[in-house]
DNA sequence: AGAAAGCCTCGGCCGC
DNA sequence: TGCGGCCGAGGCTTTC
């Protein structure tokens, strides 16, 4: 689910936290995959002061007196605290809470507790994450950026779709907001990035901030226009005509047969 | 049974 | 030959 629309609204709830100590914490072996050992997380964060959020794409970012710890969700990884989302929309389809699927959390002097709650157990807990492999965040995306991050270096370049998916050309976008952006522009996922022409590369770059705009507002990255037509045999909800997929950039993609190309 | 809104690694291929 | 870039496949993990 999280893509980075999801992701700052975890941040957004995080940062109720700051200035709160951290009393004790803990994570689970998966949650803790990325460390050195399932006690780490504990161990580092016993004590520690909040003292600011950031987020670069999907990597939560909780500052801290101490070391800089991250988050990252996965595909069903989830925010909460005491159990609530506190925001609407952090929960969608048929996910529900369970106490049985929180792999990770912190405990704060004052009582409230911040879990990470993930059925499919993808999601990470990093201390000091890495930020070098990222590249700008998708929701500030400037243009100057934009056009850095479809750069190809030699020969046609990775399919647009790919190359809006590499978390280290622009960090933040994933599979639906990916499709979504392509839809509203109206080029094939396929398009080799060197391809795309000048009014193509305008084009992307307006449904690029727009798609993060209006699905920002409109509570997810599962609101996206071309949503109704995603499934097997589905109709493009703006002109009717049928949905096309495949695999591209190793992901499911959905796409219209006569307004993207 | 197969797919899933993320991410990582591997092996192979291509082009310079 | 070497290296980066890219791609597809596969794995992780559990649920619907």
């Amino acid at each position: 689910m999280p893509e980075v629309l999801e992701v700052e609204s975890y941040r957004a709830l995080a940062q109720r936290l700051v200035g709160e100590r951290i009393t004790h914490g803990w994570a689970d072996a998966y949650a803790s995959k990325k460390l050195p050992s399932p006690s780490t997380w504990a161990r580092a964060v016993k004590g520690l002061t909040l003292v600011g959020t950031s987020r670069r794409g999907k990597l939560l970012i909780l500052e801290t007196n101490g070391v800089t710890l991250g988050l990252r969700f996965g595909m069903t990884g989830v925010l909460l605290i005491d159990g609530e989302a506190g925001i609407d929309g952090l929960f969608y389809g048929p996910h529900e809470y369970k106490a049985e699927w929180v792999r990770a959390g912190l405990q704060f002097e004052d009582g409230r507790k911040l879990v990470l709650h993930d059925p499919r157990r993808l999601a990470r807990c990093e201390i000091d994450p890495e930020l070098d492999k990222l590249g700008p965040d998708a929701l500030s995306l400037t243009r100057r950026e934009f056009n850095e991050m479809l750069v190809v270096v030699r020969g046609e370049g990775p399919a647009i779709k790919a190359r809006l998916l590499d978390q280290s050309a622009v960090a933040g976008v994933g599979n639906l907001l990916g499709d979504e952006i392509l839809f509203d522009a109206g080029i094939d996922p396929r398009t080799p990035t060197a391809l795309l022409d000048e009014r193509q590369r305008d084009r992307l770059y307006r449904s690029f901030t727009h798609t993060m705009r209006s699905l920002k507002k409109r509570g997810g990255s599962h609101l996206g226009t071309h949503m109704p037509g995603r499934f097997p045999g589905g109709v493009c909800p703006l002109d009717g005509a049928t949905m096309l997929s495949s695999n591209v950039g190793g992901r499911t993609t959905y796409w219209c047969s006569a307004h993207q190309h």
